[in-house]
DNA sequence: TATTAAGCGAGACGGTACGTCGGGTCTTAGG
DNA sequence: CCTAAGACCCGACGTACCGTCTCGCTTAATA
């Protein structure tokens, strides 16, 4: 069913000028960066006046967020995560495709500007985890219970915390540039933290 | 000995500016917030030209970033990590001050805003990760090291991996506020990620 | 008829903020003088934006033509110059007149503001010479056109050269100050230009 | 005698930086126009520290004022005006060779600049009077005495006007630009003028 | 079917900050 | 003590955008 038909928010809103704001805005942010992205700019690369913008969207992070979200809600994006049985190369997998995206520079950017805004705005924060990191992080959960269910992490393990565990540390060196981002490094952040995770006999200690 | 030979840069410079910059920079960030922070009210409140922050710092990040270095360079912030013994406890006592500081708002506004401008800015994330992270890193693998030479650690750890494990998780959520960041956090987060790091006799996989 | 269908330009404009910023240039160049005058100075006291000056002149000297231009366009400054029959006693009471004028400070340094702004901008002199020089001597003209019907004046007189003959002088003894501008000077001056404007008789010089 | 080694001001005073700086300035507001000439432009152009030029000069405009004092004071301009009998043609002489100085770019935009800075400085003006002004005066009041005495003007004539009444229409319409500046103009204005300087039999009127 | 009222593109407006230039003062080092 | 050099505080430059505010025009929903 899922009917779906969101946000007509006034019959009246122009759905032609909302779709050249959000493609104008991601495409503006690749082209020009985070610190000259203005909305002025969005609105002339649209072809729409400035309150259109203003009318619509609290903030120049706001209409960045909607450009994603109408990405992230476009071809087929909603699949869950690989299964194979073999959850190391299935994580493996599905991180090193990670660093693909996040050395690719047509999304390092315009990601680091909505990271920027959503730094700033708890708001937009807000907004980003319930309707874009929250739908992600359900389909990594799901792939780690199925893991789970398998005996193959520990039956007591926060999966939430698990996914902080594996990504988090993939996020932060992409972010902060702390070092070279490469699908060696995912392969081996896997294989370790997963180390941690899985059912344990006896340590050394104790 | 070798003491005090500071930043000569040019026999010319006025310190007493640098200083009234650099600690109005702080402040002000931490007033106003990031997206209020601008030179032009940098230089009113050091009572300092603006041309005398352009001559000696090529944008805004790099006189925050400066800011931050006077301040972590002051005191006696080089001393080590905690080394009890009992590295899980020293781990959790670090990383629950680290929380704490997170969530300082005296601290939470600059750091994110160093942070956004690193975020944009290679060079500066380059400065970064080179005269502020890179000590602080190696504060934390002496920790893990001396933990490792106990028998603590998998002796093929590799410890600028651990060290992400531990903090990266940490930070990111503090940045996307992706979930409260408590102390809580903080002591499972040690928990399960050491339990991935510490020898282990063997898996219930073979 | 055709009254009023005044400066169009763009109907956007707003006449408030254009009468604002002329007066605001023109009695601030009286009170800080024409070195001090600036347009950041203009907006504030018309409490006006920038650009808005920007937007719709060219220089500052701009500004203050068309400050001059509203004066003059004023009241009723367009009346001619009195016709009494007596030409002599009717220059001498213009000249008189412009004398005052000259010598009162209100109007001594806007007007060599604007003096100097049309020194060094052509274009802006041909706007003078053109909107407010023309005007103010065809009245001029007028003036000795009747005393030269009246054969009070050669008829071979080029009554341009005439103008220029009596009120040069003075201009020229106003802006650089080479002697006193006095009504005594005024008189003598008339006097002395007319002797040879005068129809003659004959020269001691055949 | 006339022994006349002025300016020694202070014996340490540095005679090269001086001539350096009246140098560059004559030649810089050439070459930039007045609008653009700055202090750091010349100490630049001069190759001499800011400090030395406002240790000496008062003003840009006093600068400029020594430039040109040190222009005429050179080679021989002191000579007096032609004298061949024929005032008119004398004057239409030197009043042709004035309108040809004032058309030469390279006279035009200094002594707009001059002007510029007389008009706002009564100091200057002053100095421009006494210093400049009045020697060139004298030579020309030396040539109408001449012919005073010769019966060629009115024995009651004041020779300083009579200056004026040549002189400051060309000069004004130089200045304002209110129309072209030409040898015939300069004619003109001598024949015109001369006729009411003459002796005269009689009038039409009285 | 006409009337209305909202949304629209456009862009002027009062502002704030940008990054640069030059003003005039002061300090340093060298002759 | 004068000089070249140049850092300093300050104020203005002319530009870019901010977010708000009309302007007419188009267009969909109501009357």
């Amino acid at each position: 069913m899922t009917t779906q038909q969101r946000r007509p928010s006034s019959s009246r809103r122009s759905e032609a000028s909302r779709q050249a704001i959000l493609t104008a805005a991601f495409e503006l942010v690749g082209e020009v960066g985070y610190a000259k992205l203005s909305i002025e700019g969005i609105a002339a690369r649209a072809g729409v006046g400035k309150q259109t913008i203003y009318r619509w969207w609290p903030s120049k992070g706001a209409v960045l967020f909607d450009a994603f979200l109408a990405l992230s809600a476009g071809p087929d994006e909603q699949q869950g995560l690989p299964d194979t049985g073999d959850l190391e190369a299935d994580l493996k997998l599905v991180l090193r495709s990670t660093v693909v995206e996040l050395n690719d520079p047509r999304y390092d950017e315009p990601m680091r500007a909505l990271t920027t805004e959503i730094l700033h705005d708890p708001a937009l924060a807000a907004s980003y985890t319930e309707r874009l990191d929250a739908p992600m992080k359900e389909l990594k959960k799901q792939r780690l219970r199925s893991a789970q269910q398998a005996g193959q992490l520990r039956t007591d393990l926060d999966l939430d915390l698990a996914v902080d565990l594996l990504w988090g540390p993939l996020l932060n060196r992409w972010l902060l540039r702390s070092g070279p981002l490469t699908e060696q490094y995912a392969d081996t952040l896997v294989e370790t933290t997963l180390a941690g995770l899985r059912p344990q006999r006896r340590d050394v200690e104790a």
